[in-house]
DNA sequence: GATTTAAATTACCGATCGGTAGATAAATTG
DNA sequence: CAATTTATCTACCGATCGGTAATTTAAATC
C-alpha cells in the first residue's frame, strides 16, 4: 500500500528544479571552459545565489562534474543514440555524425563539445574529470563496436576493420568536428563530406539498401 | 659594406631569449589552458618578472597569440613537416599520424594539443583565437591538399575521395588524437590502429611500395 | 667617460576570484 | 497551530586575479 513517492524527510522540500538549473551551468561551462566560468557568471545563469549553488552541488569541480554528467546524458549521447535507432548501418553512422554536427553548431548555444573541447583542456590538471573522459569514450566505443560486431555476425559488414577500429574512427570524427566547430565552421561545412566520411566506415554510402545483402 | 646586422637603435638592446622564454609561456598554456594559466604561474615558469613579460609581449591575450604562433611553428606543425619529408604517400600520412601521436604524448610536456585542446576552448570567448585557428587549419588543409593533389596528378592515387577530403580525414585524425591523449589515452593507444587509418586515408597499406604503380 | 635609451625590478593597484558564516523564509510533520 | 527542518538569501571573508607606476640597472652611442 506504499505510495511510488517514499516519505517526504520531515523539514522544507526543495523547490528548485535541479536539472534545469543544472543545464544552465552545463551551457555557461560548455561556453567559457571550467577556469573560464566564474562562479558570478555560473549563479547568473543559473538564477541562483551562491550559496544555494553550494548546497545543491557542492563547490566547482563537483559542479562541473555534474555538468558533465548532464552534458553527457543529453547532447554528449544524442549521436549514439541515433546511430543506435537507425536498422540500417550506413544510416546509422550517417546519423550519428549529422546529430554531431548539429550538436556543435546549434543556434545560441556554444559551438563545438563540452567534453572533447573544454572537459579536455581541464583533464590535465584534474584527475577526475580526465578518468571521467576516459570512462565516456570507452562506454561509447563499446556502444558503438557492439552493434559493428552484431553487423559482422549477421553478414551485412565485414570483419575487417575490426568493429573497434571502426569505432574509435566514428568517435574520432565526432571529436575533430568539436573541435572544428569551437574554431568556427558552419554546419553546412562540418556535413561537407558525410557520405564520404560513411563509406570510410562502413564500406559503402549510406544511402545504399544494404540490407537484403544476406 | 654594410653589415648584415643593421645599426643597434641606441639604448641597451634585449638580453632575454625570446624564444626560448616564449616556449616556456607556451609550455604553461598548454598545460593549464588559457584562463587556467595565471600571470603568476607564467612568470615563474618564464623566469621572467611581471612588467618584464609585459613589455616584451603584451598583456596575457596578446601572450596567449604568440604562444600559438611558437606552437604552430614547432610542435603543431611537426606532423604536417613530416608528412611533406616523405616521398611515399602511405608512408607520409603514416608519419603525419605518428609524429601527431607522439607530439600528443612527449614525456614531461603537456598531454595533447595546444591548438586543438587550449585553444579551441579558449575560441568561443576570443575571437581573435577562433580566427586564428581557422587560418591554421584552413593553411594545413591547403598543404595537405596540394600533396594528395600531387599524387592523384602524378597517377599514384584516385581522384576519390578528393584531396581535401583526404586531407580533412587526416586533419580530423590529429584532432582527435589531442582530446583522445589529452584523455589519458598512452601514445601506444593512439597508434594502435595507424595502418588501418593510413589505409582509410590512402586507400592502401602504408609499406606498399606504389610508387611504380603508374 | 658622459649621455642616452631601454630592459628589468620592486612594490603596489582596484577588481574579482572561489568560498562561507549567520540570518531569513518556507514547507513539511505532529 | 506549533514545532521542526531545511532551502535560500544578504553580506562578507582572505586570497589571488590581471595589470601598472616609479625606480633601478645595464648596454649601447657619441
Amino acid at each position: 500500500m506504499s505510495e511510488k513517492s517514499e516519505r517526504l524527510p520531515r523539514g522544507r522540500p526543495r523547490s528548485i528544479d535541479r536539472a534545469a538549473v543544472l543545464a544552465r551551468a552545463t551551457e555557461t561551462f560548455w561556453r567559457l571552459g571550467y577556469e573560464g566560468a566564474s562562479l558570478s557568471e555560473l549563479t547568473a545563469a543559473m538564477g541562483v545565489s551562491r550559496p544555494t549553488l553550494y548546497t545543491a552541488y557542492g563547490d566547482k569541480a563537483d559542479l562541473f562534474m555534474a555538468a558533465l554528467e548532464q552534458y553527457g546524458g543529453t547532447y554528449g549521447t544524442a549521436p549514439l543514440r541515433a546511430f543506435l535507432a537507425e536498422a540500417e548501418i550506413g544510416t546509422a553512422v550517417s546519423a550519428f555524425l549529422r546529430i554531431a554536427a548539429e550538436g556543435n553548431t546549434t543556434p545560441g548555444m556554444p559551438t563545438g563539445c563540452l567534453i572533447a573541447c573544454c572537459a579536455s583542456t581541464a583533464a590535465e590538471s584534474q584527475p577526475a574529470v580526465r578518468d571521467r573522459l576516459a570512462e565516456i569514450a570507452e562506454q561509447t566505443a563499446a556502444a558503438l563496436a557492439e552493434r559493428f560486431s552484431t553487423e559482422v555476425t549477421a553478414g551485412r559488414l565485414s570483419a575487417e576493420p575490426g568493429p573497434f577500429v571502426r569505432a574509435q574512427r566514428l568517435i574520432d570524427m565526432m571529436y575533430a568536428q568539436a573541435v572544428r566547430a569551437r574554431s568556427g565552421e558552419t554546419r553546412a561545412s562540418l556535413m561537407a563530406d558525410l557520405a564520404s566520411r560513411v563509406t570510410a566506415v562502413v564500406g559503402r554510402p549510406a544511402d545504399v539498401a544494404a540490407v537484403k545483402t544476406v
